[in-house]
DNA sequence: CATTACCATGAATACGTTATCAAATTTAGA
DNA sequence: TCTAAATTTGATAACGTATTCATGGTAATG
């Protein structure tokens, strides 16, 4: 009972044809007389030839594989990017090498160099941070790469996001409106530009529409895990603040029930708005008012773009902003 | 600016050795003369070169590359289980190829086939259902497979998780011992062997030592999600159960949320364990109790199982249960 | 110093496809 | 029926690396 593997030389044999043929009709390439390819196929399901893709990839130069770099799938939201990217490449025939770069640049570097190496069609990053070195390793390849959810700042590369300074100063304002004069900013790593340019400047541009002065003490930058909301809610809680908008739903949950352990009321005392609307603002109690990213779409859209990319098709708009919503639950008064 | 690959034979030429000894020095082949390979890498560095990780998978006939087969990585579980496993599989330079299955077995088969066409070295299932086809197909490859987190109800594949039926065991009896008399069994699809068979006899076994009897209308089966568990919470409330084991944090989470908004009183009125000890059972108020998978581990684990049999190494136990912990919250009486 | 063993290297081939180009066959047109 | 134009096919050369296997050189042995 050796494992034989049986290539595309045994099924062109039993077949009497050539090789070039079995690869055309393997290819659906249309010029192949009808009965032939027939009888080809017959050969092929009899033998249970399957095609080796890595052969495949050297010859053809193209490895119908992307790669995806993220900082961790543990995270909902980009779980959930991951999935709308894997479902439109599973349509599109693209297979997903997935890789967990942390927040490390240098991890970032090796991993992209991986998928290089692996001769991956396109990447798609969702890395958040960057520097110069990576953008540098980003522009030295041929291989198409997008940005999903996360912006580059200098808008060099092709991405698919919302608009999130938009995003985070409607937040801003609302909690405003409802009477707050000390509103928190809350966000994972402000080296990020999602954070640190895009989000931070909404805060700052909702701010300056309604004369209040820029606090630096009301900035929080923290890790993005629910362990570090529940740890940064006392430091908030001594800020004076009355509420905050918050860059991650885990972190959010963990300032909510932070606060609520310290006997602040939600939204009574406090008022909190995040920003993904994945399951865990729904779960929690009171339920978290959100920013609503259309992550699946973002994941999907990137995709579909990054498709066209590597097709050569040009594409009008390279830097796609997806509308976003707000739900407004019980974390904010109305 | 016309981006030229450079192979092999370039820094070859450059170096004025062969492409074989340049073959040897990138893969760390002894026997070469230390100058000469300083010599070589020198021009590697110098021509910032990158093997062809295609072209050395034809070659050599190995892909540094592992299949993972999930049902959706948006579920936290199964997120876990995939960082485990990505941090093993790069800490031994193997890359991860992620295909989400949904519950589908005619999905799962296409992607395995995929994964096989690809040439992975090894692939990790975390797929729960499995039937014969599926059974079939893991036997006919000679490529080695691991379950994680997840048993074969015929123990032919390796497999590492946790003693399902005995983690449900205890978790029932805790149920009764505080003085339920009606205790619910929520889960997933039933026709998952670890739910149908595993959980199920757990469940069943702690009845009969508790000399109660087995009352179909206790079990509950439903999708794994939130949303899931909201809506089966009405059905269980009905069904005059003072307290439930749940098989999925998501679900536990719904069905907590369910029936407090229901007016049942947790953990007073009704009692709730939950199975995965995700962020999400802390998040939820009140907390919830549950079994603690070791859920990064059984992916790390799995994965370390996975580079013995592709290094046909012969391992000693196949089937591994990693050892597993209660952690009881506010979502049971002490 | 002659012989053996070993070490470092290179030449050539295999890996399983796709792609190119020419040859062979069929079809259409006159 | 003959010729031109399609249509199908096959031989062969990439693709970029690992892996024999043979060879020349060097060190160890007697």
């Amino acid at each position: 009972m050796e494992k034989q593997t049986i290539t595309i030389y045994d099924v062109a044999r039993e077949a009497g044809v050539s090789m070039a043929t079995v690869s055309r009709v393997v290819n659906g390439n249309p010029n192949v007389k009808p009965e032939t390819r027939k009888k080809v196929d017959d050969v092929i399901a009899k033998l249970d030839y399957h095609p080796n893709a890595v052969a495949r990839g050297l010859a053809s130069k193209r490895s119908t594989t992307i790669g995806v770099i993220l900082p961790d799938v543990t995270n909902a939201f980009f779980a959930s990017l991951a999935r709308g990217i894997d479902d439109v490449a599973a349509m599109y025939k693209y297979n997903i090498i997935m890789e967990n770069s942390d927040e490390s640049i240098d991890r970032k570097l090796e991993v992209l160099e991986n998928l290089l190496a692996k001769q991956v069609d396109g990447v798609i990053y969702m890395g958040n941070s960057i520097d110069d070195r990576l953008r540098d390793a980003f522009k030295n390849t041929k291989t198409p790469i997008v940005f999903a959810g996360s912006v580059d700042d200098k808008k060099a590369m092709p991405s698919v996001s919302i608009d999130y300074k938009e995003a985070v100063k409607n937040s801003i304002s609302k909690l405003i409106e409802t009477g707050n004069k000390k509103v928190a900013f809350v966000s994972g790593s402000i080296e990020e530009p999602v954070n640190g340019k895009y989000r931070l400047a909404g805060y700052k541009a909702a701010l300056k529409d309604n004369k209040i002065k820029f606090d630096e003490s009301l900035v929080f930058e923290t890790a993005r895990s629910y362990d570090a909301g529940i740890k940064i809610a006392s430091e908030i809680a001594s800020s004076k603040a009355t509420a905050a908008y918050v860059s991650d739903d885990g972190i959010a949950a963990g300032v909510l029930n932070g606060l609520t352990d310290l006997g602040v009321k939600i939204p009574e005392d406090f008022e909190i708005i995040s920003s993904n609307n994945t399951d865990i603002t729904k779960m929690v109690r009171p339920q978290l008012s959100s920013v609503v990213q259309p992550m699946y779409d973002i994941g999907a859209v990137a995709m579909r773009l990054l498709t066209k990319l590597m097709n050569g098709e040009d594409v009008d708009e390279r830097n796609i902003a997806l509308p976003f919503e707000m739900v407004f639950r019980q974390s904010t008064k109305d």
